[in-house]
DNA sequence: ATGAATTGACTTCTGGGTAAGTTACCACCA
DNA sequence: TGGTGGTAACTTACCCAGAAGTCAATTCAT
């Protein structure tokens, strides 16, 4: 490479590479995506919060679809690369479901806003968008499922529908803690682990009383 | 009121009274918003499917705010009120969660687009709408937070916070069930009852089973 | 005929996307 | 050293589609 003063071509604002900029764009992006929603979400708003003009992202991104496929495409290797690693473990049942909570937990520490990305109701459901989407989802449902398949399986419960059902209960509970996690940021991760920990011991309390 | 050819002034393209006529519109309106969202829905393609103008569902409900606040009002009321008779009961715990799960399915049978209603996150937050929403998911998020504090308390768990991130997973559970059931229309309300009985059970065994 | 009900045709505004110009850096040459 | 053209990075100013909302004109029951 060249010596002292680096390679930059050009007239960037700064010298700040190319690369660089795009990712701080793409962290900004993946806020304001997560957050508002695709549709609600302003690529004009979005340049202006990264100091930078709008031709600019689309320069980069080529469309606000771009921009939102590789906002996933960061979000959804993140998640799903974390849950594998976990199914990997020998947990089972709902202690591989602890465990696995853990493991976002820990991921998503403060970068809690991604796990919306992949659950986006006003995102678009074709094109390169639904590709990306339906790529990482295909991962992490395939992963959830066979989880949960085992957790039933263990009962006697065999019923293909009655382990989609489940299944997306449990996407479910996922969504709506780490909802509940985005709006109490005071809270660590390994704080939230125990919440739940302590949230499922309660619930099985309960379950073996009323059956007595 | 006037005897005979009723009192309906003006020039429908029917006879139908206005009344009855709104009442059809509120019925797609609610399809529409429960399955697109507020943000993604038209108004133009609601009248159109109406068999009506633009103009017209104007003229009866003001704005598109006003549209939807009315389809709001409609599934708010329902739902609170179902949920309420259910509380006034003496089930408790799990129990009472399941006997919840049960009303609504009974309630949504041919209308499970309308719990989407009340959690839509692209409707707007403030106005009208807001206040509506407010309204409604005050009462319902009271009685789950009632329901699960109960169910906490008597496992010993007292945390507010935690009573907090329960009730938030237990309103996600709901949600998650409401999606996969609209998701799977040949399923009957009683059907859903008993599978959701079912998932609670095979949890119950295998927690029992990793307990020891 | 009269007036409420209804509509076709319009205005307005928001937001994605683009064309054309501007700036800053570099290579080359005298 | 300083001018000169070339090029990539960047921006200003614009276009345009789609959808909310409005209004004058029209239809219809009485």
């Amino acid at each position: 490479m060249t010596t002292g003063t680096k390679r930059a071509s050009g007239a960037g604002t700064k010298g700040v590479p190319r690369v660089e900029r795009e990712q701080e764009i793409l962290q900004l992006a993946s806020v304001a995506f997560g957050t508002a929603g695709f549709a609600a979400t302003n690529v004009a708003d979005v340049a202006r919060e990264a100091g930078i003009s709008k031709p600019l992202v689309y320069n980069y991104f080529g469309s606000k679809e771009g921009l939102y496929a590789a906002c996933l495409d960061a979000a959804g290797s993140l998640l799903a690369d974390e849950i594998e690693r976990i199914a990997r473990g020998d947990a089972v049942g709902i202690e591989r479901g602890l465990r696995t909570m853990e493991g976002m937990f820990a991921v998503l520490e403060d970068r809690r806003h991604v796990w919306r990305l992949l659950h986006d109701r006003t995102a678009p459901t074709t094109g390169r968008v639904a590709d990306v989407v339906a790529q990482h989802t295909a991962r992490i449902d395939k992963l959830a499922h066979e989880g949960v398949h085992e957790l039933l399986a263990l009962a006697g419960v065999t019923d293909e529908l009655d382990v989609s059902a489940m299944t997306a209960t449990w996407l479910g509970i996922v969504d709506s803690l780490m909802d509940w996690w985005v709006a109490h940021p005071d809270q660590g991760a390994e704080q939230m682990a125990r919440r739940v920990g302590r949230l499922v011991g309660a619930l099985l309390v309960d379950a073996n009383r009323s059956e007595s």
